[in-house]
DNA sequence: ACTGTTTACGGAGACCGTAAGTATC
DNA sequence: GATACTTACGGTCTCCGTAAACAGT
């Protein structure tokens, strides 16, 4: 077994065609097909179905341990590269609805310390930052998800990432002004399972939502685009109570049940570096060396 | 990356020795020399310092991960091998230490149940559980050590293995009759902390034991023959405290401070099964089908 | 018929072993 | 000077690409 293989078939397990896993590894599709082939000969059973191309339930076992080894491999990459770095530089993603404010302190903490680092911050979805920090492409994130209290997001790969919980606010949802249920104080998100619902996708992680879609889909995650979408009737969204309090023609009513939070953590490749409790420390260490 | 490489740098930091390596993965010390140069230039930095060998920091890094990686494929492997299987028999490794009457019960529950199954008990130590499950040697383990109360043994890869407390017991300090201390209700394992020691090396994991070793020191892990070392004064030991009670010539006290106990865990990979809560379980989900 | 996967085949190159070179104890 | 790792070099075999065969929509 050897990883050119792994990454062959996890590849085409993900993008269901063994063509368009050629075109991403860079080979021809003769050649993953091989590379498929030896290792079900390898392994002395069939890994996929084809046509249609779907795994076997061997296959999806083998695709999801090649995931994390392909993911591990990334990760020490990343750490080795960033050994030999000066490190003069911090790169920072950060998704919209993820304390901005605490990061923009943090930052300023942080340039105080040493004015010649230079910080870049990006914006992006919660989804990519595993991905993005595992390949070095960014040094630290700040992620943001719905889920229990004191839970943790991102279940992903212990060991290999530190997650460090900042805040967790209430939710809220939001709704319509004429709405029915505009005037309580506080209701159950089985009281909206039937409702057209139009999440933050970035947000709604694997926490059981209602199922049911509105007929106007937003892909997205700008708050006020959903704002007013919701304003106009095209359906309810679930957001961190402060964020949804600020809009005209919404009214955001408490969860009371299940319960459920706005979380948001940052995210770090734990590296051989100490454990980290506070956003500032996370940035800082990452900035490393002085 | 390959993995032929990465086994090559882990084998050489683990044995310490380019020579050693290539005997054990059946290649020339030339190949394994190359095999170690290629990654060295692919990360492009030193991964190893020669003569005497020893891992850079980088190498010392990558060399962890390289174990984490392929520890994860033996277990995919045996995984994979076991699908296939009929699966009429069922390994269990077991330390004598850890409730060999539990698992005699068990077994018994689990062949009435299934008369046709055959049942292969192995004696091993702890450590080399953990790579007997992975590589497929072995279906499930159960093994003991000294830790702190609720704590688990084995932090190693969470995500891989599945591992349930079954037993929580007490530590008693086996003592010589005629030992000062020997007539005490309890004692602090500092007040020990200049006495010879002759703990069981399987039982004494990272947990903190005294450096201190006996002039006599013991390999293996038969109690009677520690007891009787103890009993003529060798040393002392750390034991279980229902185990120790039984011997001539040897007193038990308890251990109040600090607070550990032996604790007897079921360790098995986890598979896509469901986790399993009691030994009787675990046994019966390994050795599926019916 | 066309899209997409497999098989056949050939060449380039990776990879390992032998053997000579070199450094360290 | 001996041991142990590195480098040089050549043969073999892997591995990928081209192209033809093949299957399912």
């Amino acid at each position: 077994v050897e990883l050119r293989d792994l990454r062959a078939l996890a590849t085409v397990v993900r993008s269901g065609s063994f063509t368009a896993a050629a075109l991403e590894l860079g080979y021809t599709q003769s050649a993953v097909s091989q590379q498929v082939a030896a290792l079900e000969r390898e392994v002395g059973q069939r890994l996929l179905e084809r046509r249609p191309v779907r795994p076997t339930p061997a296959g999806l076992r083998l695709a999801e341990h090649a995931g994390r080894i392909l993911l591990r491999v990334d990760v020490v990459r990343s750490e080795l590269t960033r050994m030999k770095d000066t490190g003069q530089e911090l790169r920072v993603d950060a998704c919209p609805l993820a304390v901005p404010d605490a990061l923009a302190t943090a930052l300023r903490e942080l340039r105080r310390d040493r004015p010649s680092l230079h910080v870049t911050v990006r914006s992006t979805g919660a989804g990519s930052a595993v991905n993005r920090l595992a390949t070095g492409a960014t040094d630290v994130a700040v992620i943001d998800g719905i889920t229990a209290p004191e839970t943790p997001l991102a279940p992903t790969e212990p060991g290999l990432f530190s997650a460090t919980g900042l805040t967790e606010e209430p939710l809220a949802v939001a709704l319509p002004e004429d709405h029915p249920l505009a005037g309580r104080p506080w209701l159950d998100l089985s009281m909206l399972a039937d409702a057209p619902w139009m999440a933050l996708p970035e947000l709604a992680t694997e926490s059981a939502m209602p199922a049911a879609r509105s007929a106007v889909t937003y892909e997205g995650n700008d708050v006020a685009t959903v704002l007013h979408l919701v304003a106009a009737g095209h359906g309810t969204a679930l957001l961190p109570a402060p964020v949804s309090l600020r809009a005209r023609g919404v009214v955001a009513v408490p969860v009371r049940h299940p319960p459920l939070v706005h979380r948001t953590e940052v995210l770090t490749l734990r590296s051989a570096d100490p454990p980290v409790t506070t956003l500032v420390e996370a940035l800082r260490i990452r900035a490393r060396p002085m």
